[in-house]
DNA sequence: AAATGTGATCTAGATCACATTT
DNA sequence: AAATGTGATCTAGATCACATTT
């Protein structure tokens, strides 16, 4: 198998989640989805996590290798801050971003829980801060602490969730209607807000070639559906950064 | 929200999941992968499967609709015996099938954890048989039950590895290796033995339609490929049945 | 009648080769 | 130098229309 990402420029850009600057000029900054504040209240006392066994908080600079695909699972892995991405490379050499990680996701869990290899790669997008604990660690915090099971039920569950729609979306949508899914989950992310009706600038934490490992296209056709897109007035493109210029006809393309 | 999918002639055949004979001289029947045995083991007591709160088997006629996408999740079944299909429609119209699920897997779990809709609709393609819970007895099962909540996560772990799998196969592989995957798996399914390097009688429980959407591709591209597979010796078709000749160059051919 | 097959044609997306940016 | 872009060409797979099986 050969080695894995290779490191790039994005290890002196730091963090670059966040979007740099809004364009917007309404500003009802709403409270997040109720999901996520239900996860929030799952991990919000550090203090408890410390004493249900994860280890400290340990920070990775980007282009980091956290886990690797088809080795024994060690570990468990649970995301603080920062992005990692999940990948694959199968044995024609194709690899596949399967998705996204960040804040209040773990990383691994299923394949320590069934004593198998690891399924992906985790590669830290940008820095990163994490906690893990061992396998041995990890089963014993669960037979002993049925909150934590059930935690990690509903954390199991919203990654199963979650990638039954990235599964649905490669069978069932074209390429261009994918890009528009994941440009928009970009979106709604740096928003975080209810009212997407307005022009966004979003800096892509991802380069042109993983966007496209994300949605199973080259990335030279990656780059003529941008282009598409462009010519559509849906995004504008500005250096590094992209500006989406209409969020609901990029929701409304998507299909789903 | 059109009408899901209509019945079929499959109405009236009845179990077709089984091999209807193998050709097989050799005979090794060795035991099954460690892995299923383990699941044997935490399904094998009726009475206790009875007293956690399951309720009674219930069995179903093929093609009947267990649950529906995007319909509130109120109940989790758990897969006694036969042959279902996860599927799910987008706004296009067109259909994918997720995958398929058996004896000892169970279907709707992530949804009533997440306290979402069904993300797929969950269809008998054989008699089948199954148990059910309402989402607050499964709720109350968990927390009342290390033992039963420890099997769910295990259980939910399975689904998050093969639905990986599913993801990779799509986002990487071609169709023809997509299809060779696909016989692969239910040949092995239907032998259960280590040793493949043999002709393999199977009677595939799908409609080609049905193999078509597992693949996502059409069913005229797929009847090509099953052309191209049949040029190149690797299966032969007999009205109904298929028989593998070639188990291995299956194998081979699927790039994982 | 529904499922399957097949031929003719079209197109989304891949591949390759090279230019331009960062 | 790595990432991005772009033009020319190829091909896997879709679409449509119709024939053949079950």
């Amino acid at each position: 198998m050969r080695h894995l990402s290779n490191c790039c420029r994005r290890q002196e850009e730091g963090h670059n989640v966040q979007a740099r600057g809004n364009i917007v000029t309404s500003s009802s900054r709403k409270a997040r989805r109720a999901f996520d504040g239900f996860l929030d209240i799952l991990f919000r006392r550090k203090a408890d996590t410390n004493a249900l066994g994860w280890g400290p908080s340990r920070t990775y600079l980007p282009c980091t290798e956290i886990l690797r695909q088809d080795t024994p699972a060690k570990a468990v892995f649970l995301v603080e801050s920062g992005l990692l991405k999940l990948s694959r490379i199968v044995d024609t050499g194709r690899e596949v971003i399967a998705g996204l990680r960040r804040q209040h996701w773990i990383i691994g869990a299923p394949a320590v829980l069934l004593g198998k290899a690891y399924s992906f790669t985790a590669t830290t997008l940008t820095h990163c801060s994490l906690r893990s604990v061992s396998a041995e660690t990890f089963v014993n915090m669960l037979s002993t602490d049925p909150n934590f099971s059930f935690q990690m039920l509903v954390m199991l569950s919203r990654e199963y969730y979650k990638q039954s729609e990235t599964l649905v979306c490669l069978g069932c949508l074209p390429a261009i209607d994918r890009l528009k899914q994941l440009l928009y989950e970009i979106t709604a992310e740096v928003q975080r807000s209810s009212d997407l009706h307005q022009r966004v600038k979003i800096q892509v934490p991802l380069k042109h070639l993983e966007m496209a490992q994300m949605i199973a296209i080259t990335p030279e056709h990656l780059c003529r559906l941008l282009n598409k897109l462009e010519e559509e007035k849906i995004i504008t493109r500005d250096k590094g950064s992209l500006i989406v210029n209409d969020t609901q006809r990029l929701k409304q393309g998507c299909g789903l």
